[in-house]
Parts: structure tokens; C-alpha cells; sequence
DNA sequence: ATCCTCCCCTAC
DNA sequence: TAAGGTAGGGGAGGAT
């Protein structure tokens, strides 16, 4: 299908100025350039990396051949640290982001005329004071502090600040491509001081009592600590991959002509022959997979040199002291968290307090100014490391105890959201049956895919893995069993970059030594209650009878647990997640001086929360405030730098009568219970804000007749859903309280999935028809695509609408737009534009385009079509399916109105051009 | 019995 | 220094 070749077309564009254009012939001389010479004409930039953002002069692909010539880096995803390049930017950005590395292009081309690196302070797009980073002896403010930090007038300039000491103190530290002191740190800083003469400057008195910390009274904090915050990308990444999937069968016709290449490479494979058949409980092939230690294999990719070392992934490196702080006492405050857990773990088990014997991760750590007193968390360890005893969530402090020549990688957040893409996309050539646990897990149900391609599991396995180590670079694990938690418990055994087959016969045997505390679902606490009871393994607990579990740690945890001690596992994997409530909350930095900076970051988390809940297009009754306090006992000073320390928490919630998002009705609610709690802001140290009770936000008006269609569809796929879930229970011959009604009425309130458009006409069934836990009658549903007439290419009929689309009467089909019909595809007789480029190359051009915060333009947009109608002409069906089925997910991501308007004008363009000329729609999209 | 609310626990 | 978020399942106990 891949019948173009990378060719680049004739250079033939008059007009000047589309974002598009501009990328055209930066990528022809970017392919001319390097297709030219090889070596560097200088080492200017060595040590310096940029990220372009937006539109600029010369061009991102410009720049990027300019740093790679002249010793510098360029990176399409943004690090931390980068310079950022750019002319300008949207206010929502400038809002949220660290101006201080924001720099003009011209740095780039100046540095190149005078041949030398220049500082990069002079060419700060803005200069104000949130460009200004914390000094140690001086800061510099300026008098008026109303101007905008938008202003295109950088009319003010200000000290610069001394440059980020901690990138230069700590020699151990790997850092990517750090500029060198000497280079970025010219004794301009006098200069500076000269130049802003004519302003009004003053001298903060306070500054001399050090440098000023970061707290959640900063107007720009909640956008800092959510960058760097770990925790909360992989809930964010988890989430999106849930939708991603949700996404993908919305738009999918369930169709994978890959499954024929993969085939065909397992056939042609000569270890093919030497597998088995192996068989599962129940027939049923149920995959896990789960990258190796993921955030680190990512950050490897670029540093191979530290394979087969202990890396570690955390913000800071640990080793040297740090400064001390008044106050801190980690003794009397560890020892409080110590007591908590002894006190519940007492009262759980009813062992006596002075029995209960508890280890914490805080017992390993040493004093704050001691070489191993770091309490920064560690995100994921190479497998060498855990060798030696690290782990996830462990301060660096104990981990560097353990292993004093750990390595440490910085975060890499986007590229971790790039891999994550790739693998859940790679999966997704296969099968749908695919439930997303996360940006680097999920569960697949293989039993239809491994029936339809006629191969068996160990080759799929094999090959499926393969493919994702060369497409990401980053080795993964897969576990197979007959049920969800076979596949999990095989894939912890397979690990590291491995695959295990927990079949039948093995279940037994297998699940007899698996530690309770290895079961999905036994934490910490479950895990010590069990040991309290006698109970390490699962083979240990079998012998508890399933009243007893129950009546220790309740129904459904117990009935659970005696399932999971025997290998088994009813639950079946759902593939449509349907959102139920929304949340922010920081709890880290959170130190107000007075209650006016209390209520301020409440309006702004409320904004947050506010904004989420836009996004996923939901409204909410229930508003929950959290309010972590300090408890009286506990120091003043927290342990671990701006850290919660030990805290009494509250929840507080508010239940309208009306489900709203309004900013400004959960603003007050939160506020009005804030209020209530009285409590001296000094001593808060954590605060949340929840929305529950979701309802689907119904945007869009009334469609009548549509709508009606769209009701009578959801209801059959509760009805088909429900049949399902009684099916599965009756098969497993489990006991299953009230699993189903439940789980029916759950799915019934919500009506559609929520976080998403509404209208999906025939998605729904399609949605169940390859579903293997459907044995209802969705079954019966005849195959779209036997509806469509031959083509040539039998592969088109994959991605052609079969359903309501006939050749003659487009229009019957009530997804097609009243507006449809009325204006001709664009003439073009006009330059080639992007016509002849790989649709990979215009994939990633388009990506660029949308992250460019750049405004569309029409003309780009035309180009854009111009090229997705040529491929209809040439039959390119397969790519144009791709790219549009990109074009909207990433239209999405960015999500502003201006670029739904683009997706849907290219949407009805596209449609129009392939009604004309197949009679049908393409098959993608509801809207 | 079942539902609602406020938690706790777990996972990534 | 350091970035301790977020969503879902479920139990306890009171309200219906």
C-alpha cells in the first residue's frame, strides 16, 4: 500500500507566507543540506539546546539545521532544559509558563554573525519581572509591575539573573547538552545594570536574607508544579490514553489489515514452527503489557552509554547537603507518621501497639544536610538499581545509601507521551480489545485476534514486542493468561524485556507461590492485614475459607481475594472508560502567609478544575474541598523541602441542586467551605477541589430526529452490555452479588461516554460486534463492510462508511451535513503544495502546524485538503484514513475553537471529494 | 434492603 | 532543596 516514494516535488509555490509552505521548503533544504555535507562548520552552540515554539524566523526546521552545524542541539519536544525560541506567544501560554529561557530567534542568528555565543539575556522575548529568577544578593523589580507580561514592548530591562546555579553545582549529574559557564555567563551583568538606568529600580530589602522560594502564593506556581510534577503527568497520560482508546474504537470499523503483514512475517519467521499450542483457561487469551521500568527507558534512548548502569529518573540528584532549614525536625516528624501507622495497623489487627513492628521508607533516610538526606522521590530505576535494593517512590537519600553510584536522568515528560503513543498505536494495528491502564500498560484481549490471524501466541508475542522495541526504542514485557490477573501476575514473571505464557496447566502450581502482596488490588495495608493473619502467599491463603475473608476485609474484598488466591479473576476488561469525577490538588508548596493568598489559590485550583472539567465537556453536582493541615504535634518546618509534612486531612462537600462547571459557582462553594473550617491559613499544607456527579455537558442543540437515532442506539448497547457481563458471571460460576445491576445502572446514567462528543450513530454496535466477551446478539449484526461493492483494492473497504451511505442517496445519511453540497473542492491550479510528500512527512508537518500557537490559515487549510483529496484520487485510502483520523485527535488535544473549525472544514471537504468519487463517506467520525 | 456520604486504599 | 496527582473501588455507618 506504500505506493509513494520520498520524493520531494517540484518547487513550484508563488505565494508566500502559509505556515505550511514555510515547512515545505524548510524540509526541502533541511533534505538538501543534510543530504549534502556531513560535518559541522563550528561548535557556537555547543552545550546549547533549543526548542522552537510557534512561527519564527528563520523556521524551526531552519534552526534545527543551524544547531546541527553549529554544535548545538535542537529538540522537537520540549525539555527542560531548553531555550525556547520564539517570536511570539498566546497569552494562555505566556501565562503559564517560565519566561526566563524564552528567546528571541534573532539570539540564533546573531550568535552566528559574530560568531560567539552571546547571552542570551539580551534577547529575552520578555523582560519583566517573571522572567527574572530569584537572586542571592539583590532583585531588581520594576517600579510599575502592571505591565503585562504579554507586552510586545519589552521596554523594561531588568538585572539578569544570575544563571541557574544548580545546573552547574552538581558535576555528578547527567545533564543533556548544559551550556558551559564560561559560554552563557559573560560579565554582562553590569552592563545590564547600566542600561536599566532609566528606569525606576529599587533594591528588595528582603533579598538579603537569601534566595526566595517558590511558594503557592506565586501567581504562576499551580503551572510550575504541575510541569514538574510526576504524579500528576502519569495521571494525566493514564487518563488520555484511556480516551485514546475510547477514541479509536469510536472511529475504527474494527478492521486491521495489518494483522495480514504480521502474519505474514510470523510465517515467514523460522522459529514459527518450533512453538506449541498452548491453551488458557477458559480459551480465552488474555495479554498484559507493560513497558520495563518506563520513565528511564525512555531517558536511556538518548544515553546509551548508561545501560546496564543503576539509573534512576528524580528532579534532584541527592549526594550534596543541602542548605539547612530552621526548624525541620525529621525525627519528631517521621516518628508521627510511624505512630499513625502502628496505631491503625493496631486497631485493623488488634495486636497491641508495643507489638506492632513497622518499617517505613523514612527510616533509611538521613538528616537533611547529611550526603544521604535527600528526599526527593525517585519516578523508576533501571533494573540494575532495583538489584540493589531501589525502588519506585524511594527517596534519593536511602537510595543513594544503597547504591552510591546510582545514575540520575532528569524527567522527560514529552517523550514519554511520544512513546506512549507510538506503543498504544502499534497495539492498535492489531485489535481494539484493548483496555488502557495506563501511558506505558494495558490489557488486550488476544482470543479473536489470534483466531482470525491463524497464528500462535508465543510468535504473536515474539514479533509484537519486537516491534515495539524498534519503534520506540524502549523494551517492554507481555504476560498471557486466561483472565486479567493470569496475564498480570505472567508479566511480572516475564520481566525484564520478556513474555511468559501462565496457560492452564500452570495456573495451579504458578499462583501457589505468588506473595499476596504481589496481587493486583493488595497494598500495604491489605498485604499487613493478611500477614496478620498468617498469610504471605496466595497458596497460604487458600486455606481461609470465603467467609472468614469476608468478615475480615468485607465483601467484596474478600470474595476477590479468594478468587485471586486461586488464579482467578471475573472481572472482564472493560474497553470504554466513562469518566466519574474530576479533581486537582497540590499538595506541595502550599505555605500562605495570610488568608487573602489562601482564597486566591482556591479561585485559581478552582479555575483548574473549572477548566478540566471544559475539557471533558462534563458538568458536576458535587464539589468536595480537601484541606491537608498541619497537625499541631508536627513541626512547623516540613521534612522534605515545601512538602506537607504530617497532616490532619479534611473533606468537605457541597451537593447542588443543578450539575454545573461554572467557574464561578464552584469558586464560591469551595470558598464558602473554606470558610466554614476556620483554620489559620499558616497551617495549611495541601488543598484539593473534586467535582463528582458528572453529567455530560449537552453542548450542542437539539438535532431532533438525530438525536432520537442516537438515544435508541445507546440503549441497545446498555442492553447488549449488560446480557454480556450476566453472561460471563454465569460462565465463571462465581457468586456475584449485585455486580451487574450495578454496573448497568452505572453505565445508563451516564447515557454517553463522557469526555467526549456526543452523537455517535452506528459506533455503538460496532463498539460490542468485535467485543470477545460479547456473546449476545450484538453478534448477529452483519459486517459493515459486506455492504460495500468490490473494489480494486480490497483493503479500501476497511475504511469506507458502510452504513447509511449509499452510492446514490449520500444524503439520507443523517451525519452528513445540511452544508455539504454546496461549494466545490478547491480549484487547484495552483503550485503542487504538498502534493508527492510521504504522508508521514505531512503527518508530522501537520503536528507541527497545530503545536505551531500559530492561527491557521486558509491557505494552509486548502493545501492541507488539496493534498487529503489527491490521495482520494489515487486511491490512497489506507493513509488518508491515518491522517485524518490524526487530524482530528490532535485537533482535539489542542481543543480551541479556531482548530475544530479547521478539522471539520477539512472533514467536509474530504467527505465531499469521496462521496463524489466512491459515492461514500469515508469511514471516520461522528461529527 | 438499599442508598448516600465520608472516608480509606490502591494503582500508575 | 523539590515539584507528595488523580481516579476508581469499596467499606462503615447512618438515612431512607
Amino acid at each position: 500500500m506504500r505506493r509513494r516514494d520520498e520524493k520531494f516535488p517540484e518547487n513550484g509555490f508563488e505565494a508566500w507566507g502559509g505556515y505550511m509552505q514555510a515547512k515545505i521548503a524548510k524540509l526541502e533544504e533541511q533534505f538538501c543540506v543534510s543530504a549534502g555535507k556531513e560535518e559541522a562548520l563550528s561548535d557556537i552552540f555547543n552545550g546549547v539546546s533549543i526548542y522552537v515554539n510557534g512561527f519564527t524566523v528563520p523556521s524551526a526546521d531552519e534552526l534545527k539545521v543551524l544547531m546541527s552545524k553549529h554544535g548545538g542541539t535542537y529538540h522537537t519536544y520540549q525539555r527542560s532544559d531548553d531555550y525556547i525560541i520564539a517570536s511570539n506567544l498566546p497569552d494562555t501560554k505566556v501565562k503559564n509558563m517560565n519566561l526566563s529561557r524564552v528567546v528571541k530567534p534573532e539570539w540564533i542568528t546573531d550568535c552566528l554573525k559574530s560568531n560567539r555565543l552571546l547571552d542570551y539575556r539580551e534577547y529575552l522575548l520578555f523582560k519583566n519581572s517573571r522572567t527574572q529568577r530569584q537572586l542571592n544578593f539583590s532583585k531588581v523589580i520594576k517600579n510599575n509591575d502592571s505591565i503585562p507580561a504579554t507586552s510586545k514592548v519589552p521596554d523594561v530591562k531588568n538585572e539578569p539573573d544570575s544563571f541557574n546555579k544548580n545546573l552547574i553545582e552538581n558535576s555528578n549529574i547527567i545533564f543533556e547538552n548544559e551550556p558551559s559557564m564560561q559560554d552563557v555567563l559573560p560579565t554582562e551583568s553590569e552592563l545590564d545594570m547600566k542600561k536599566s538606568s532609566n528606569l525606576h529600580v529599587q533594591t528588595v530589602s528582603k533579598a538579603h536574607s537569601g534566595p526566595v522560594t517558590k511558594t503557592a502564593a506565586d501567581p504562576n506556581f499551580i503551572a510550575e508544579f504541575y510541569n514538574n510534577s510526576r504524579l500528576h503527568h502519569i495521571s494525566q497520560l493514564g487518563a488520555c490514553f484511556k480516551q485514546h482508546i475510547n477514541d479509536l474504537r469510536e472511529n475504527s470499523n474494527f478492521q486491521f489489515p495489518a494483522r495480514v503483514q504480521l502474519k505474514e512475517k510470523i510465517l515467514n519467521s523460522n522459529n514459527f514452527n518450533t512453538f506449541t499450542q498452548l491453551k488458557f483457561e477458559k480459551n480465552k487469551v488474555i495479554m498484559h503489557i507493560d513497558m520495563d521500568c518506563f520513565f528511564v527507558s525512555v531517558g536511556l534512548r538518548s544515553r546509551p552509554e548508561l545501560r546496564g548502569k543503576p539509573v534512576a529518573v528524580t528532579h534532584s540528584k541527592g549526594g550534596q547537603g543541602r542548605p539547612k532549614r530552621e526548624g525541620v525536625d525529621r525525627h519528631a516528624e517521621f516518628n508521627l507518621y510511624k505512630q499513625k501507622q502502628i496505631k491503625k495497623f493496631s486497631m485493623s489487627t488488634g495486636k497491641p501497639e508495643n507489638e506492632v513492628v513497622i518499617e517505613t521508607r523514612i527510616d533509611s533516610i538521613g538528616d537533611e544536610n547529611e550526603k544521604y538526606g535527600s528526599m526527593s522521590e525517585i519516578a523508576s530505576c533501571s533494573y540494575e538499581a532495583r538489584e540493589k535494593g531501589l525502588g519506585n517512590g524511594m527517596f534519593m537519600g536511602a537510595a543513594l545509601k544503597l547504591c552510591p553510584d546510582l545514575q540520575t536522568i532528569p524527567y522527560d515528560f514529552d517523550g514519554y507521551k511520544e512513546v506512549a503513543y507510538t506503543l498504544y498505536n502499534t497495539i492498535a494495528q492489531y485489535t481494539l480489545d484493548v483496555e488502557a491502564v495506563s501511558c506505558d500498560e494495558m490489557y488486550v484481549d488476544c482470543t479473536e485476534l489470534l483466531a482470525d490471524m491463524k497464528v500462535n501466541v508465543q510468535s504473536f508475542a515474539t514479533m509484537l514486542r519486537e516491534e515495539i522495541k524498534n519503534k520506540t526504542g524502549c523494551p517492554c514485557s507481555t504476560g498471557f493468561g486466561g483472565n486479567r490477573l493470569q496475564a498480570r501476575l505472567a508479566t511480572k514473571r516475564a520481566k525484564p524485556d520478556g513474555q511468559f505464557f501462565l496457560t492452564e496447566d500452570l495456573v495451579e502450581d504458578f499462583i501457589y507461590e505468588i506473595k499476596l502482596r504481589d496481587l493486583p488490588g493488595v497494598g500495604r495495608q491489605t498485604a499487613q492485614k493478611l500477614e496478620a493473619l498468617g498469610h504471605i502467599t496466595c497458596g497460604s491463603l487458600q486455606s481461609l475459607s470465603l467467609a472468614s475473608l469476608k468478615s475480615q476485609l468485607g465483601n467484596k474484598t474478600g470474595a476477590q481475594l479468594f478468587d485471586q488466591c486461586r488464579g482467578r479473576d471475573q472481572h472482564p476488561l472493560s474497553f470504554l472508560t466513562v469518566r466519574k469525577s474530576v479533581s486537582a490538588e497540590v499538595n506541595y508548596g502550599i505555605r500562605f502567609e495570610n488568608s487573602n493568598q489562601c482564597i486566591d489559590f482556591l479561585k485559581q485550583l478552582s479555575a483548574e478544575v473549572h477548566s478540566r472539567m471544559q475539557q471533558f465537556k462534563v458538568v458536576g453536582k458535587c464539589i468536595t474541598l480537601k484541606l491537608m493541615v498541619r497537625d499541631e504535634e508536627a513541626p512547623v518546618e516540613t521534612a522534605k523541602f515545601m512538602g506537607h509534612g504530617f497532616c490532619n486531612v479534611i473533606n468537605k462537600s457541597t451537593t447542588l441542586n443543578k450539575a454545573t462547571n461554572d467557574v464561578e459557582v464552584i469558586t464560591k462553594e469551595v470558598l464558602a467551605i473554606c470558610k466554614k473550617q476556620n483554620i489559620d491559613p499558616k497551617e495549611m499544607r495541601g488543598i484539593g477541589i473534586q467535582v463528582t456527579k458528572l453529567e455530560p455537558l449537552n453542548s450542542k442543540p437539539s438535532k431532533g430526529t438525530i438525536n432520537k437515532f442516537l438515544a435508541n442506539n445507546i440503549k441497545s448497547e446498555i442492553k447488549t452490555e449488560s446480557t454480556a457481563s450476566e453472561g460471563v458471571s454465569v460462565i465463571s460460576g462465581r457468586t456475584i452479588e449485585k455486580r451487574t445491576p450495578t454496573k448497568v445502572k452505572k453505565v445508563i446514567s451516564t447515557k454517553s461516554p463522557l469526555g467526549k462528543r456526543r452523537g455517535r450513530p452506528p459506533k455503538s454496535l460496532k463498539l460490542l460486534q468485535s467485543s470477545t466477551r460479547n456473546v449476545g446478539p450484538s453478534k448477529s449484526v452483519p459486517s459493515t463492510s459486506k455492504n460495500l461493492p468490490s473494489t480494486s483494492k480490497k483493503v479500501m473497504n476497511n475504511f469506507l462508511q458502510g452504513q447509511n451511505a449509499p452510492r446514490d442517496l449520500p444524503y439520507k445519511n443523517p451525519m452528513i451535513k445540511e452544508s455539504l453540497p454546496k461549494e466545490e473542492p478547491p480549484v487547484k491550479k495552483e503550485p503542487k503544495g504538498m502534493i508527492g510528500l510521504p504522508w508521514k512527512t505531512v503527518r508530522d508537518m501537520l503536528r507541527a502546524w497545530l503545536n505551531s500557537d500559530q492561527s491557521p490559515l486558509q491557505y494552509d487549510v486548502n493545501m492541507i485538503v488539496e493534498y487529503l483529496q489527491e490521495m482520494i484520487l489515487t486511491k490512497d485510502i489506507e493513509h488518508l484514513f491515518i491522517l485524518m483520523n490524526f487530524l482530528r485527535r490532535v485537533t482535539r488535544e489542542v481543543g480551541s475553537d479556531v482548530w475544530l473549525k479547521v478539522y471539520d472544514s477539512i472533514y467536509e471537504q474530504v467527505q465531499n471529494m469521496m462521496v463524489a468519487v466512491y459515492g461514500k463517506k469515508l469511514h471516520v467520525f461522528d461529527d
